[in-house]
DNA sequence: TTTAAGATTGACT
DNA sequence: GTCAATCTTAAAG
């Protein structure tokens, strides 16, 4: 069965809003980390000015973006790493950027590597990165397949995914109104959050 | 050849 | 609030 990240008639906005609640996986030398996604933001294309493929523009850093649904694009900024997943085919370069994620396996050697605890080891795109050790070793791989990658296996469900602007967009006219970043309501580890968290962490209950 | 800006973060005033 | 770290890309000199 395909997983649904690999599958390109799904539009970017929907597979970044399935992708809350997905566990996002690194392995490596015996030690695995890993969390639940909840936050994405959407990069829509050609169109999109905020998108690095914008204008069709095609450079060596941004070929993953070319590539197939399901591949790994990760992006360096600064001195920050970010990752994201293709969402479409070569004709539309799209992606879904993760934005944060809830720690689950690996707490320590995030801690580690962060040298922070809580919320700070991963309310971010480049401190989750760099929380996980993913670096553009990982840029170009396969989403289902290790070292890095999505299980749905353990997912966890939403009761309300927020839908706001993108983070870090200015001066783009619709594009940076557009409402392509989604988040798990009520999730600490959301970034940029100033409210209260919800005691589950606004996740629906697990049903036995 | 030089310069500026960017899907960020952390240290500092 | 300001600003620098540090790498790719595009555009100006």
């Amino acid at each position: 069965m395909l997983p649904f990240f690999k599958d390109a008639t799904l539009s970017t906005e929907e597979v970044a809003q399935r992708l809350l609640g997905c566990l996002l996986i690194k392995e490596e030398d015996n030690q695995t980390t890993s969390g639940w996604i909840v936050e994405t933001e959407a990069y829509v294309g050609i169109d999109d000015e905020a998108c690095h493929s914008f204008n069709s523009r095609r450079t060596p850093r941004l070929e993953s973006m070319y590539k197939e649904a399901g591949t790994v694009y990760i992006y360096q900024m600064h001195t920050h790493h970010m990752v994201n997943i293709v969402t479409r085919t070569q004709a539309e370069p799209q992606a879904v950027l993760i934005r944060a994620i809830e720690p689950y396996e690996g707490i320590p050697l995030l801690e580690k590597r962060r040298n922070r605890k809580g919320i700070e080891l991963t309310n971010g795109p480049g401190k989750l990165t760099k929380a996980m050790g993913i670096t553009m070793a990982d840029n170009g791989s396969a989403a289902d397949k290790a070292p890095l990658y999505i299980s749905d296996e353990m997912r966890k469900t939403p009761r309300l995914i927020e839908q706001t602007q993108r983070i870090g967009i200015p001066n783009k006219g619709q594009w940076t109104d557009a409402l392509l970043r989604y988040s798990v309501e009520g999730n600490p580890y959301v970034s940029r959050k100033k409210g209260k968290p919800m005691n589950d962490h606004g996740w629906k209950a697990m049903i036995h």
